[in-house]
DNA sequence: CGGACGATTGAGTATACTCAAATGTTGTGG
DNA sequence: CCACAACATTTGAGTATACTCAATCGTCCG
């Protein structure tokens, strides 16, 4: 997950919380975005950050012919629009209806100079999202179909529900927004499900619903770990501490 | 280009400038590497800053089979090793004998605290970092191999000698290297680099040394942008504005 | 000169892609 | 509430791109 702060990653208090303190009103300028709507487009001048209140976003960038890029989802408590140059290189927009608030720039950087809680959160955030960018850089670059969906439903359920996840997942976004995540057609993410459901990895209750069946088994396959596709279905050992390692 | 400082980039005072102010004496702390040598490898605690001074590092992920993405490469004047945890999630590795100014973290923490100056460079670098890597990653997601090479000689010429680069480009990575950074095999990086030569794009006077013919065909190639795929040959008109635009 | 390593080239293949059609889901108006 | 339209998703068939495995070529050193 590029580019994302989460409210639950930090042993620090998060920045939302501080945010929150630090702006007893920010609430004021809280706005409401339906599904598809642009928070702030390619070029659009930073003059904000953005801290997600309700529902999806997504952070995009689009080729000149129309490719697209899926950068990061961001949930709840998550900030973004932390862009350096003064206009904006990727765009924010809504995947389903949602809500933001819009802090100003200027009052956040007044605060950071005189909160170095504030200061400090930020910067740790800003170089934990760089972190976090990592293993979906190493799952585009360097994986599988089945491991990037692996990967993917695994972080999503992770981050659902720190630390182990729920096992039902509600994707809020729809399978393009996945297939430009992960780096693939939306034809190949549709087979990938099928086959992971035919596997007994997972199941599909609604289109836009997963049921993790296996989450170990789904996490190995994640964490390209080649031995685990060669275990197709049974394995009831648990393997918690394969993801520490 | 991921997790990069560049000396370059900014219109503020460069970190590496502000570091050698503040440090009078950082180039006691100078090591050097020989090729393929690991400065921090990972897992290792995250203690130290590094601030290249000669040669070329990369930054590196494995998978635990062995499939390795390169995340960045490092020049002169670059700083790296910021990662927010405990540990290093990405190993530093010398490309060719080079050598780093090593910073201690504590210190550097000091003086941030100190100096709003190399407070705000830093903040400013580690958010700039983070924009560098969203064109990699569009890259390794979204485009074809001759798409990808085309971009990474581009950008390594105007690393080189921003802001338009020399035609003539050195590379002190091997071709493996350059497949693990652009997410492709070393077969396929060695049959687009002759497929560029016989299309009169570049010309390879040695094996790591690259003449770079058509600069603005390449650009368009690496800016994803179709037409550009379908005009093999002539072409010789200028075409920065496509650049800014 | 020979060995080691890096890079290129070749042949065949697999994975994910494209194009196309069918199916499923959601929302809206009658 | 149902029917229909619009859209999302799945499935199918064929293909292309980049992969794997293998051999050759070139270059740098000892």
């Amino acid at each position: 997950m590029a580019y994302v702060f989460n409210a639950f990653a930090g042993d620090k208090p998060s920045v939302g919380e501080l945010l929150s303190t630090r702006f007893p009103h920010f609430d004021a300028a809280v706005v409401s975005f339906t599904a598809g709507q642009e928070v702030v487009g390619e070029g659009d001048p930073t003059e904000n950050f953005f801290l997600v209140i309700r529902g999806l976003f997504r952070a995009v960038k689009f080729t000149r012919d129309g490719r697209r890029q899926v950068f990061a989802f961001y949930m709840p408590g998550d900030i973004c629009g932390l862009e350096p140059e003064a206009t904006h290189k990727l765009s924010i927009e809504a995947v389903d209806r949602a809500a933001m608030a819009i802090l100003p720039r200027p009052a956040c950087r007044l605060q950071m100079d005189v909160d170095p809680r504030l200061n400090a959160a930020l910067f740790e955030g800003a170089t934990r999202a760089l972190t976090l960018s990592i293993d979906h850089m190493l799952m585009i670059g360097r994986s599988s179909a089945e491991e990037r969906l692996a990967w993917f439903l695994t972080m999503i359920r992770e981050r659902v529900a720190p630390p182990f996840g729920e096992n039902v997942v509600e994707l809020a976004m729809q399978r393009q927004d996945i297939a430009d995540y992960l780096g693939l057609t939306i034809e190949t993410v549709s087979r990938t499900f099928t086959q992971f459901k035919e596997r007994g990895l997972i199941s599909l209750p609604r289109k836009r619903s997963v049921e993790i069946l296996r989450p170990d088994a789904l996490r190995r396959l994640a964490a390209a770990d080649r031995d685990a596709q060669s275990i197709p279905y049974p394995e009831p050992a648990r393997d918690l501490a394969a993801v520490a390692a």
